[in-house]
DNA sequence: CTTGGAATGTCAACAACACTGACATATGAT
DNA sequence: ATCATATGTCAGTGTTGTTGACATTCCAAG
């Protein structure tokens, strides 16, 4: 109850939340989310991935030089399941295992081209599906969505996002 | 982001989408969801049941009655699958297994009082989480984010959505 | 230089949850 | 009587997560 908006603000016809509109919004996350995956879980079974090594590969994609501890905290992971996934990774020479030049300790973390080239198979598949949703339901929709996003996350997981976020325009 | 600073535009009567936006609501999906499951799952571990009770426990709470085949498709898991999850849960006394009066192969589903308590505590935590989400994005973007959630379904699964969120007004 | 701690890698065991395939049972429909 | 449907079950497998334990390498503080 923080702001006057329970009663009498005819903003846009949402008064109140009623359980009904929130077990709604649920549901469609459950619901969107299969879909959401669907496009490169197909991709996926073909090479005999899943998607955790997605979901490596598009992080490393985004922070090109990463180390394995960021890389952790991002996904949200113990190491040593990530581990089996990087494995596989670098073995299949999909991403590069770099020792650190300052601190040795580290790893850094990059794709091969031939990682890059899953990847971007992997993200076309899922953008497509994005790029319709988006059209389909508008720009105004498309913000609304983001900022529900947003303010469901977890505020460690957010700083995660928001860093990527940000990161793309320096 | 505020609304003026992204790129939507209408360019030939499609929205302008770039590589960035569409990533930036993957990545957002990815963190958005982590959120979304975390405060049932806390309750679920306590009790050693897993997501999968969770969803269980929803759908059967959202369409008393229900038979085997329509949860099995609702959830888009085998039968096995869903076997393991609801023997577990006939067993603790959470759901009640009726042999159907019509036709007497099929089993109708429902929760007991114990089911629907647990159920209410996943529920309520989940939409706490989605209360907060929404009243800090507001009702213009709740709408938009249903919208865009909707439009990223398989249509399969759209059309139990749909079968869901209109059943309940009727 | 030694010691402590941090970052990483690896081995083993285990659990949740999905899958496939095969088979059994009861029932409804033709 | 036969066939299809709805359900249940057994057995095996794979992905992905977990804990716990231990080794290695290296930075930094004493």
């Amino acid at each position: 109850m923080a702001k006057g908006q329970n009663r009498s603000e005819h903003t846009h016809g949402l008064l109140f939340l009623t359980d009904e509109q929130l077990r709604k919004g649920i549901e469609a996350m459950f619901f969107a989310y299969r879909g959401f995956t669907a496009d490169p879980d197909r991709i996926l079974a073909e090479k005999s991935y899943g998607r955790a090594h997605h979901r490596a590969l598009h992080f490393i994609q985004r922070s090109p030089g990463t180390t394995v501890n960021n890389l952790l905290s991002t996904l949200g992971v113990t190491k040593q399941s990530l581990n089996r996934v990087l494995r596989t990774l670098i073995d299949d020479g999909l991403v590069l295992n770099a020792v650190g030049t300052k601190d040795k300790r580290e790893r850094h973390l990059s794709l091969t081209d031939a990682g890059r080239e899953l990847e971007q198979a992997l993200s076309n598949a899922q953008r497509d599906r994005m790029r319709k949703a988006y059209r389909q339901a508008g720009a105004e929709a498309v913000y609304g969505f983001c900022t529900v996003l947003e303010a469901m996350m977890d505020p460690d997981l957010k700083k995660h996002y928001d860093q990527l976020t940000s990161g793309e325009t320096v």
